[in-house]
Order: C-alpha cells, then structure tokens, then sequence
DNA sequence: TACGCGTGGTC
DNA sequence: TGACCAAGCGT
C-alpha cells in the first residue's frame, strides 16, 4: 500500500469514529494541546481528564501558569505522577513568556528545546493546534506501525528499531490534514488497534495489515524483579498539624512535601536527639504500603505528639501541614494515604 | 544509551 | 493477582 492510501484510510476512519469531544479538543490553542499532551505522557487519557480540567480551570493562561508559585502547580499534580513534568510545565510556561511573549515557536527545533518537549509533544503542537504536518510516534502509532509492517521487535538494536519508525511515519503523515491523521492515529491506536485483543475485523487498515496473532508468542519472559524498600517516617503532630518538609537531592517525588525519611529507627532516634525532642508520648501506628512499578514500599511510622512547634533549624523548607485544612503544596500518592489514615485516628 | 520516573487500569 | 501497559522525556 501507497503511504499516501494508508493516511486517507486513516483520515476517513478519523471522520467517523475519531474523538472529537475530549476536554483538549474544545479550545485548540498551543496552551490547550501543550498541557494535554504533557499530562497524556505515559498516562491513561481516562486518568488525565479530571485533572486537566482542574488544571486549566486554575490556570486558564499560560501567563498565569507561568507567575504561579510551583507548589500550587504540585499541589493540582499530586496523584497524577512523574512530577518531574509539572516542574518542567512551570521552566516552559516562563520561557515561553519571557522569550516567546506568550506563544510557542513554529519551529520544531525550537519546540525540542523546550523542557519536558521531546519530538512526539512537539509534533503534537504543531500538528493538533497549528495544523503544520508534523509527525507523531507514541505508543499508538508504534503498535499500528509495528503490526501493520509485522516490524520484529529487536531488543538489541532499540534504537535502530525506534528510527525506522520516526522514518515510516515521517513518510505516511500527509501534507494536509495532519492534524486528523494524527488524531485519527491515536485514536485508532487505542479504541482499535489496542495492545490487548485488538479489534482488526473493524480496523480500517485491515486489507493490508501484516499482523499476524501468536506469531510464535516470543514473549521473553523476562520477570521483572520487584524490589522491596522500607521507609520509616517520622510523624510529628501538634494539635492538628503534622510536620512536613521539602524533599530535595531526591530521585522521587522532587520537591513535594514529605514527613522526615528514614532508613531506620536508630537515624530517627539520633535526630530526635539533635533535635532536642524527646522520645515519649510515641504512639503505635500499622505501616502502609504502597505499590510502585517495580518497588514494593513499605511505610514504617513512628509518631510523636509534641506539645509546642518547634523549629527545626536544618532544613528552611519545611511545613506544618493542617490536617483539616490542607495547604496548597505537592504530596506524593504515599504520603496522602499516611495523611488519611492520620487524620482518622485523630478522629477517633 | 538504557534506565528511572508514579499512578491507576486491566486481565 | 501480579504483570504489564498508558498521548515520553531527561540524563
């Protein structure tokens, strides 16, 4: 087949199947599609919704997204993860101001440039709201192309496997339209050409398609090994209000709000210590887990009631976290579930 | 360049 | 029910 007859296919498809009504698709603008396809990285559309709402009810411009307090922005993120994107959200929305007044550039080299654009957001910008014919290679269009092409997928050559795709599908965007090729792609990718049971009796591109099911399930079992990690906090609670601090020079959850990590009990005891806090008044609390993708947590409290807020010297960035009226700050899925799980043992 | 980054959905 | 995936990017 043609590239060209592949995009019309797609094109056609997009006209009567293709999603029109998401809550990005109503105001086309560079700010619009920018915020969606950061929040859409590596996460499920159904999952982005209520948060893009929230977000873009907050900050309704990008020069407001751009003079907003960084903590207000986690604070609308927490839960949605890889937060490293809302820090990146805030670095663009600046520069975009400062150099851009106020638009994103046209230029794809520039667009690349920008933190947290890589080339698929950028070929989205332009393509989705600006209509330029620009390619786009998420995992969609991957596992069309993949299928369609019954590419082998060679783990030893990732790199040589993920050209060939940016190549094919730099040929197959059209000229015109590429904004509903591109939509019509991704479209297809998730309602049709989904990773489990795709739907191929319905697939416009069936024809030609060169998927073949089972082909030999070389599935390398390659098992994952899930790594187990404990975490022990320190609570520290007066009246209503638990002591949080900024977490810096970390791997995880950068910048959000977190109670004093510890590996364990003997370094909460020293910095008890250094801190002139006694260690009484210590109540028992069940330790939460919480599943990452390939750590297995377990979150070991120890929790200590004090009867005067102290200020505790070494670190600036720290907060005194109302249970029954929470600031706008960002906190890590973990830590809300401690936080709910406090502020019910302080009902009862 | 391969790996780390979060969370929820799906079976 | 644990394994795998979801509109990738930065390092």
């Amino acid at each position: 087949m043609k590239y060209w007859q592949f995009s019309q296919l797609i094109i056609n498809w997009y006209h009567m199947y293709g999603r029109k009504n998401l809550p990005w698709q109503i105001k086309k603008t560079d700010y619009h599609i920018w915020i969606s396809e950061i929040m859409l990285q590596q996460t499920q559309v159904k999952t982005v919704i209520p948060y893009y709402k929230k977000f873009i009810s907050t900050f309704n411009t990008i020069d407001k997204l751009a003079q907003t307090n960084l903590d207000e922005i986690l604070h609308i993120w927490s839960g949605l993860g890889y937060y490293k994107r809302a820090i990146n959200l805030h670095k663009t929305a600046k520069i975009i101001i400062n150099k851009y007044h106020g638009y994103f550039p046209n230029s794809i080299i520039d667009l690349i440039k920008l933190p947290g654009i890589g080339k698929t957001t950028a070929g989205a910008i332009l393509s989705l709201s600006k209509n330029f014919s620009f390619p786009i290679l998420d995992g969609n269009v991957k596992r069309i192309l993949t299928r369609f092409y019954n590419l082998p997928k060679n783990f030893n050559k990732l790199k040589h496997y993920e050209n060939k795709l940016w190549h094919l599908i730099n040929m197959i965007t059209p000229i015109h339209n590429a904004n509903k090729f591109n939509q019509g792609m991704m479209d297809l990718g998730s309602l049709i050409c989904q990773y489990k049971k795709p739907k191929c009796h319905i697939c416009p591109l069936n024809q030609n398609c060169q998927y073949i099911k089972n082909f030999n399930n070389q599935k390398t079992n390659i098992t994952k090994i899930i790594k187990k990690k404990i975490f022990f906090y320190l609570i520290i609670q007066y009246k209503n209000f638990v002591y949080l601090e900024r977490r810096k020079n970390k791997k995880i959850w950068e910048n959000l709000f977190c109670f004093p990590e510890f590996n364990n009990i003997k370094d909460i005891n020293t910095w008890l210590i250094q801190n002139e806090i006694k260690n009484k008044n210590n109540e028992k609390i069940n330790s939460i887990y919480h599943q990452l993708s390939h750590i297995k947590l377990k979150m070991k409290m120890f929790k200590i009631i004090i009867k005067n807020k102290k200020i505790f010297s070494k670190n600036n960035h720290y907060i005194w976290y109302n249970l029954y009226n929470p600031p706008h700050i960002g906190i890590s899925q973990p830590i809300k579930k401690i936080l709910i799980y406090l502020k019910k043992i302080d009902q009862d």
